[in-house]
RNA sequence: GACUCAGUAGCUCAGCUGGUAGAGCACAUCCCUUUUAAGGAUGGGGUCCUGGGUCCGAAUCCCAGCUGGGUCACCA
């Protein structure tokens, strides 16, 4: 890369990396940094009577300076939090030789450099907990400038606010917005919490297939590859379900599997591409068990992050305290739309749609539209915990017929926030049945819905050999971290959400191939800064629009060039 | 996919009824020399997203495109 490509800053920090190297000081030390300390526990714990942390070592990266001649501030960020740093001249130079703060410390460190400093914690006369310097060590030098970012009072200033910015480089974001780190914390704990609760009772934690050869389990367009060895095409995964099953035909009791999934659909505020999904399956429980189980499990998240089961999401609170409510869909549709829609034909269906004003086509069965109707008049009025239960038969394809009312399965989800956070049925384990309903999905393909589900023979065959009866639950982790961290966005809880990929920066040729043109040194500098990196782009360019641009480059810039004659351009472009 | 808003210095943003590109922070040089979103002085830094068009003249107006955000559509 030559230098004209950089910037100012950049330029001076390599030069301030030179000038290390010259000092004799490596910028990126192999050695290891032994640190006995973090910022945090200094602060939590330091004390002026008990005068601790006398001896520390610790590690991180520069945020701030205030340089004051031979004593001097700067701020130290290390994975904990900031840490004021206190920097005497004579103290990191006890002999003759002051280069170490006049030139090191003072000039050729920047903001983002990462450092190693040893020291003692105290107290400085405005009162702040700081570190006194006694030995400072470059462990890292960093050559692009960091955003500023600065706070007060838990007030940030010029905060990097740009979603393109946050979302392509979240290692930026991470590093100047404080309050990111702690949203992938809490994503951690989350799932931590569970992990440990599903353990607890003896569940097997498993990992099973992501490519498949048939994308089972839910209905979704898939990512399609292929592998080469074998000759066949491969589908990332849109769902574990099928697998898990096989599992618990297998003989185990409880397997669960935080997952990624893939689904090659819209991407809006709360749909990635790649997503993350528990799910978990215990055999012998229906779904009246794992209503409680997942009430539960919610209840436990909730305290394990905030203290209480209420929990704030935009302008609302959430209480996950419970019980949860639980309505059945048919109950959901009465109350907000006043139909009874209990027993209805598909025809009778299709008129209250209309009377809905919920379009309706010849390929939507009544479980298509009953969805729609619950979609449309009553999802969005489910804010607080609230289970949906009693699910139409046409839309379940894995679930348990309903034990006692016809049509309907045994399946609840779990609405927050007029969005489905989580999924549950007693599963289907009779196979007979579950090649009616695979088969059922397959004259709604036919009919045109491009969503209904594959076949997956090897699976019908594991239900042959006898599932026990069993209840299984999924919950969207992602959905369910925007909702315990108070995030709108999908994108604030994914650490690198899915984005259309940068276009490379463009390099350019080497002065060389601009000379043998004839092209003379002073213009080569012109040419690329007006966007023409290469020569052979030179070939495509019309001489008087070329002329007039370099010309107009040179006197908008007040470079004071002599500008070349048109003759002389048009040689440079034969 | 449709509509809509935005893209100006390393960062946050102003300028946009067309007329020589600005501020704060950051950076550089200097002053001060135990400060704290430090202070003072001076200075450097821009393909105003890209490409066309209108015009004597475009960051500004028009058209197309790129990237991102929002809304809607799609999304068991």
């Amino acid at each position: 890369m030559s230098l004209t490509e950089l910037s100012e800053q950049e330029i001076v920090r390599r030069n301030s990396l030179q000038k290390m190297k010259e000092l004799g000081i490596d910028p990126y030390p192999a050695a290891e940094f032994p640190v006995n300390v973090s910022t945090l526990e200094i602060k939590e714990n330091y004390s002026a009577e008990l005068n601790n942390f006398q001896e520390i070592a610790l590690a991180g990266r520069i945020m701030s300076r205030r340089i004051m001649g031979k004593a001097s501030f700067a701020e130290l960020q290390d994975s904990t939090g900031r840490l004021q740093l206190y920097v005497n001249r004579d103290e990191i130079c006890p002999d003759e030789d002051k280069t170490l703060y006049n030139e090191v410390f003072k000039k050729l460190l920047d903001i983002g450099d990462v450092v190693g400093v040893k020291g003692f914690a105290f107290i400085t006369q405005v009162g702040e907990l700081s570190v006194h310097v006694k030995e400072l060590f470059v462990l890292s030098k960093s050559l692009r400038p960091l955003p500023i970012v600065k706070e007060k009072d838990g007030q940030l200033f010029d905060a990097v606010t740009d979603p393109e910015m946050r979302y392509r480089q979240r290692y930026v974001d991470l590093i100047v917005n404080p309050y990111v780190k702690d949203t992938f914390l809490k994503r951690s704990k989350i799932i931590n919490t569970m992990r440990q609760f599903f353990n607890e009772q003896g569940y097997l934690e498993v990992e099973t297939p992501i490519l498949q050869s048939i994308p089972g389990g839910a209905t979704a367009r898939p990512f399609i590859t292929h592998h080469n060895a074998l000759n066949i095409p491969l589908y990332l995964r849109v769902a574990n379900e099928l697998y898990l099953k096989r599992l618990i035909v297998g003989g185990f009791d409880g397997v669960y599997e935080f997952a990624k999934d893939f689904r090659n659909e819209g991407m809006d505020r709360t749909h990635n591409p790649e997503f993350t999904v528990m799910e978990i399956y215990v055999a012998y429980k229906d779904y009246l068990w794992m209503m409680n189980f997942t009430e539960e499990m919610v209840e436990r998240v909730a305290i394990a992050l905030h203290g209480t089961t209420k929990v704030q999401l935009g302008e609302i609170e959430i209480d996950y305290q419970r019980p949860f409510k639980r309505v059945t869909m048919y109950e959901a549709i009465r109350e907000h739309t006043g139909f009874e829609i209990s027993g209805k034909t598909e025809e009778e269906l299709r008129d209250i749609c209309k009377q809905l004003g919920i379009e309706t086509d010849k390929t939507m069965g009544k479980g298509k539209m009953i969805d729609e109707i619950f979609g449309e008049k009553c999802e969005h009025h489910y804010i607080q915990p609230t289970f949906i239960i009693d699910y139409p038969v046409e839309m379940s394809p894995l679930t348990k017929k309903h034990r006692s009312v016809p049509g309907l399965t045994e399946r609840f989800e779990l609405m927050v926030n007029g969005k489905e956070l989580a999924n549950a049925y007693s599963e289907l384990n009779d196979p007979i049945d579950q090649r009616e309903r695979f088969e059922d999905q397959m004259k709604l393909s036919e009919k045109g819905d491009d969503e209904a589900m594959f076949i997956d023979q090897d699976f019908l065959r594991a239900l042959e050999y006898g599932m026990p009866p069993t209840s299984g639950m999924g919950i969207g982790i992602d959905r369910l971290t925007m909702f315990m961290t108070n995030n709108l966005s999908i994108q604030d809880v994914l650490f690198f959400p899915q984005m259309k990929p940068e276009k490379p920066a463009e390099t350019s040729d080497p002065d060389e191939k601009f000379l043998e043109l004839g092209i003379t040194a002073e213009w080569i500098e012109v040419i690329r800064k007006i966007g023409v990196k290469k020569v052979k782009d030179l070939k495509e360019m019309k001489a008087g629009k070329f002329f007039n641009d370099i010309c107009g480059f040179n006197k908008k810039n007040k470079l004071g060039l002599d500008n070349p004659s048109l003759d002389e351009v048009n040689k440079w472009l034969s």
